[in-house]
DNA sequence: CTGCCATTTTACCGGC
DNA sequence: GCCGGTAAAATGGCAG
């Protein structure tokens, strides 16, 4: 036998192979983002302050959600919950 | 215009959403490396083994020898070797 | 000889030595504070909101910080930096 | 009254400063444990084979053993194994 | 080559 | 008691 030797090993490879695979496109498009940070420099952009950007627009929404997380708590807390 | 509101601005803009896609697809790609090892785990394989055999097979096979041959020098240093 | 072959051995013994004996005392005051947390909810506390009251004294401090830098990174991209 | 409003409120606050102070306590550790591997840098030794070295140290030896074995014996099934 | 940041790994904590 | 997600820590890669 050439690589896996049994049904198991089969399956194994097959995982394997395929976690592999999905690394690689994963690296891909993470040099793909270097990329197009490499032409913002170009452009004559602050690269770290165009991340903090993306940064902020992720988090606007993750802010209300811990804000309303938070109040959610506080009204367990104090047996006000709803549910 | 609606959103950028110069030139530059655009090109700004359009950095901010293409490194925003990119990363969407990361995230996705992600997911399903993750739901591989859920696969992988319902096989009945040991997955931390299996993540171990990944790095291992990325490893050059001098590599892999090195790290060995250090830790056992280290390893007969301390008084800890097996033999 | 007995633990360490030699004087590099004993030297690293010697680190090896005193970085565990650290991390035994960072588990120690892992499990004093498990045990605050222990009494906290025999008091009547919950335990999941003592410990948001916790972050939160810790993140006011670090939002200042956090928005300061924040500001740094503005003006120094566009060019108005002290240093 | 200056900080804690009442009874509870002052168990409660005894609580939160504890755990403070224990998790200030820790983060010391944790840096001193830093010092170390700077200091183990310094004299030569590969920081991360010591640190792979401890690991192995607070593993019992028929874990050891184990760990390997299965990673041998997946190996072995897709056709890596070195024999 | 050193410090910084992203990713990965590990430990914790709640629910089922 | 295990399993799931979540927060802390360690590791590795990268720019400066």
């Amino acid at each position: 036998m050439s690589e896996a030797s049994n049904v198991a090993g089969e399956r194994l490879l097959s995982i394997i192979t395929r976690v592999e695979r999905l690394e690689e496109e994963r690296k891909a498009l993470a040099q793909d983002i270097k990329d197009i940070f490499q032409e913002c420099k170009s452009a004559g952009f602050e690269v770290s302050v165009v991340k903090q950007l993306i940064r902020i627009r992720k988090m606007e929404p993750a802010e209300v959600a811990e804000a309303a997380q938070i109040l959610d708590t506080y009204m367990h807390a104090i047996g006000m919950a709803v549910d």
